[in-house]
This record gives C-alpha cells, structure tokens and sequence, in this order.
DNA sequence: CAGTGGTCTAGACCACTCC
DNA sequence: GAGTGGTCTAGACCACTGA
C-alpha cells in the first residue's frame, strides 16, 4: 500500500506528464473518479504497512499481491463481483492492460474466475480440492451422494506438530473433528481435522446442530474462511487399531494416508486434515507438465 | 495455415489500412522481412492443411496450435533459440503484443521456456515427471544417484488395452522393456513400459550397448521424441507372483501402480507405462490450487 | 553493442450479460 | 443500452545476455 510510483515512471512518456505528481499511493483512497459512481469506497480496506510488497517488484506484482490480501480479508464475498478493470485499474492507477495482466495472474493462480458480461468473482477451491478425488467409485450406484458423519469433536491444545502446521502459538487451542465420509453406505475415507480454535469458533456451534455434505462452504458461511489451495501429501501405511475399527477392517490393513494443510488465500494456514483411505478403495489421477 | 485474417480485422483502423490485403495466410512465408536476416526459412516447416485449427477461434489460440505443432515436429532442437518474438510476430503477421499472448501461454502450459537476454527455448518434462518422484527416499545415503537397470527388452504386438492407449493400428508392434530401478542399492521401482516401434527402433539398439539413468532424454537424442506431458493414475493393488519376486517381496506385498501415459507436445501417446512401487517405499505430494 | 524478453501504456473493437 | 471481460494493436522504455 506504501509503494510510490517510482521516479523513472514518473518521467516518462510526454502524454503522461498531468497523470500523476511523484510518491501517489500505490492505492488511491477515494479519489477523483468516484464522481460518478459515489459508494466506491465501500470495498477499500486499507492495510497495516507491513503488508506492502517490495516496492522494487514490478507494479502488477505489487498490485496483484495487494488484491491478494484484499481477497484473503474477504472484501468482496465469494459471489460478488470485484470492480471492473476500469475501476479497479483506476483505484491502482495503473493502465487497464497491466491490470489485465494481474487479473489473469489470478485467474491461472485459482483466486478469482471472469466470466465475460458479468464481472470477477472470488473463486472457491472447494469442489476440486474435496479428499473424494483420492476414493475410487466403483461400480453399482454411481450416481449415489457421498455422506459425511462427525464423530467426535473437541477443542485441546493439538500436538506440537500439528500446532507448528497450523502456525499456532504454545498455548493456542485448535477444534478437532473426526469424520468419516461413506459411498453407497459403505465409509471410505476417515478423517482427523484440526482448526484454529479462534477462527472458527462458530463453526463449533454449527456443527452441533447441523451436519454438512462438505466443510468447507460452511468455513466460508459460517467462519469467513476461504480456502484456497491444499498442499497434500499421501503414504501408504498400516491402520492402526483405531483407524481399522472405523473401517471395520483388521488392524494393519493397508491404507493410504493424506496428509493434507489448507492454506487461505493470504498463504496463511487455515486446516490440518489426516485422512485415511483403504487402499483397496484408492485411486488417484495427476497430469504432469 | 490456412487460416485467414477475417475482414473484421481487414477492415480495422485507418493506420493499418496499409498493412494487409484480405486472405493473407496465417503464417508468411519467406517474406519481406528477411531483408536483413536472409536464411529465416530455415525452420519454416510448412504443415499439411489437416492440421489446421478453427478459423473461428481467436488469433493467438491459433498461432498457438500451430506453433505446437511445429514444436511437436521438432523444427526448433531443445537447446536452439526460437525466432525472437518479433520474428514470430512478424511471420504470423500478428502484433508482438499477442505474440507475447501465445508465448506466455506456451510457457504455463510448461511447453517452452524464455529467458530475459537469451531467448525462447522448447521446455523439456523430463525431470519434474521422473517416476522417482512416488518414492520415498529415506534416511542413509540420501545423496546416493538412482541406477537403472533394463531387465529385458523385446517387440511384439502389444495387449489390445495398450495398443489403444498408444492410438496404434492393429497389428503395429510396440517395443517392450522390462526396467528396474533402484536407491542405495535396494529396487524401488519395476516399470513395464511400451513404445511404438515405428518411432523408437533406434532406442532398441542403443539400449542393446547403453544402459542410460533415465530415457526421456535418449527419446529425444536418439528418436527425435521429445515428451511434453504425462497422465498417471495411481491405484493400490497386491504384488502379482512376477513383480513380487523382482522386489524379493512376498506375493501380494501391497504397492502402488502407477498408469502413466505420455504425450508429446503435439498430444499424440509416446509411451505407456506400468510401474510399481512397493506400498511402503511410496510417498507422494501434490498442490491443489 | 545489438538483440532478447519483461513491463507498461493507451486505445480500438468485439461478444456477452443483464436490465 | 450500459457495463463487463476478451482480443488485438502499436509503441515506449527497461534489464539482461552475449559477442
């Protein structure tokens, strides 16, 4: 929010010479453009410093990390459009062509879909990051709905490990969930989640009277969290006694394991997930570039 | 090639009046523009008319194609420079500003690589897809090179499942190898992998003298092939007697099976390939976005 | 130094959506 | 018809590479 234009910019070509005196704002608050449209200023939350960029990067770095933040801060909700390229590149003062180029940095980075006539929404990473892409569906009743039950939940001080995920303080309380997902009544998955107590105290109550097909529409809904993408790690390794009770399958069966962290839209980490497939119900699928 | 500016695009503004005359062909020739620099057609590969792309879609997304053709015919080595945007621009009679649009997004989809100074080169896949990236390499010796072994090698009409995946007509061989692959000494790694023959007979007698670490880079220096990207499909099954004894594992030890199809820049199957990883050496990540 | 790709601008016209 | 994103152009200056 701090970057100026630097002086180089502000030299340049004679057609730009009204355009702007050196050190504007990398955002303009509420300037000169709300002449027509009144209530832009709405959206515009301004940021603490120490999140500004390097302002040596190039702008369109500068102000797609901006929007970023804007984005993680849940400025614009998941079904609202953001402002158009015209307003937004007069917000930044930067050419519409560069804020193309930031707009469609986020497009290929999943934040935010366009759709042309309409607008750019904020994009949600839920349906392709569901743990069911790891489950192979076989068979008989294909079309049928996944479920999901909760089976335990309660807020304690996590394991160290855990905690150092999910970029907890020593003595932060997160929420565990265990849950289990089943195809055609038959459970497939077995999950233990861990959240940051302080972001989703609500959802601890939701959950309590309701029980959702998926979470993390209900982060969105309920907590303001939106995810945006997983880093996932998978192994294979024998249940353990626990694990294998749920499946109703023998101890040390083989399994797959996912381990998965969920990161918000600011990069920040937002779920600790350990999932557990039978590996007889195990199938993945990856394009390489 | 055959694709024709529309008269939209003809008729536009008054300074391009002089450009064009309608119906110019999507690709120039030998044109005007070698005045400077005269053996440009050097690389110029004129391609049958099949392989043309809708004349509907907009300009870049047909400079794309085409030039992924000529990638996947491999007009340009891997270490050789393109033409300079210009150049290119020039050719396909485009403004350089859209020819950046076709190369930025050749470079997302991973098919060239550009460096500030030097150059647009043609991207190889070879070692973000090497199979070693399912197993696990633990503890001791961490720094210890993978080795390669081939365990047998023949051509044969291959089973009716993989002579589909590799689009090859009835009674078209393929050239089987039998490989292993191995840590520290230890197998991680048995891969059956199949390849047309029509494409890969010189990789049948370099292997009979050569036993190279990883093949992707002999499909190109010896067959011309160059991959561009891979589909895997991971399931969990038992060892069969076959693969168990390639490990000294017992019959149906659990391990990964890894599908993989590879595809080359023109999209056209390059190899199929079924690999196996015991469950216990597998570790795996992915980022979902 | 010439040549390359990287950033940025300013503006045209088009296709589509929604009122 | 007003507003949105999608395509395309034409040109400026910059940073980096290699001869």
């Amino acid at each position: 929010m701090l970057i100026k234009k630097s002086a180089k910019n502000a030299s340049l070509p004679k057609k730009n010479a009204s355009l702007s005196q050196k050190n504007t704002p990398l955002l303009k608050k509420n300037a000169s453009l709300s002449k027509k449209n009144a209530p832009l200023s709405k959206k515009i939350t301004p940021l603490p410093p120490e999140n500004s960029s390097d302002p040596r990067l190039p702008r369109y770095l500068q102000v797609r990390d901006d929007l970023l933040q804007r984005i993680a801060l849940r400025s614009w909700a998941a079904d609202e459009a953001l402002p158009s390229e015209d307003k937004l590149a007069a917000e930044y003062e930067i050419a519409v062509g560069t804020m193309r180029k930031v707009l469609d940095a986020l497009v290929t980075d999943g934040v935010v879909d366009r759709v042309r006539g309409r607008g750019t929404f904020v994009a949600r990473a839920a349906e392709r990051s569901s743990m069911l892409r790891f489950v192979r569906q076989h068979g008989k009743a294909k079309n049928q709905l996944p479920t999901a039950e909760i089976r335990s939940m309660t807020s304690a001080i996590p394991p160290a490990a855990v905690a150092e995920k999910l970029k907890l303080k020593p003595r932060d309380k997160a929420l565990y969930l265990h849950r289990t997902r089943s195809l055609d009544n038959e459970i497939v998955l077995s999950e233990h989640i861990w959240l940051p107590l302080a972001r989703f105290r609500k959802l601890q109550k939701y959950l309590k009277s309701n029980s959702p097909p998926s979470l993390y529409p209900v982060y969105e809904s309920e907590c303001e969290v939106l995810v945006s993408r997983a880093i996932d790690d998978l192994t294979a390794k024998p249940l353990n006694r626990a694990n294998a009770s749920v499946f109703k399958l023998k101890t040390k069966t083989m399994a797959i394991c996912v381990e998965r962290l969920m990161l918000d839209h600011a990069g920040e980490p937002v779920e600790w997930r350990t999932s557990f497939v039978p590996a007889e119900r195990f199938q993945y699928s990856a394009e390489v570039r």
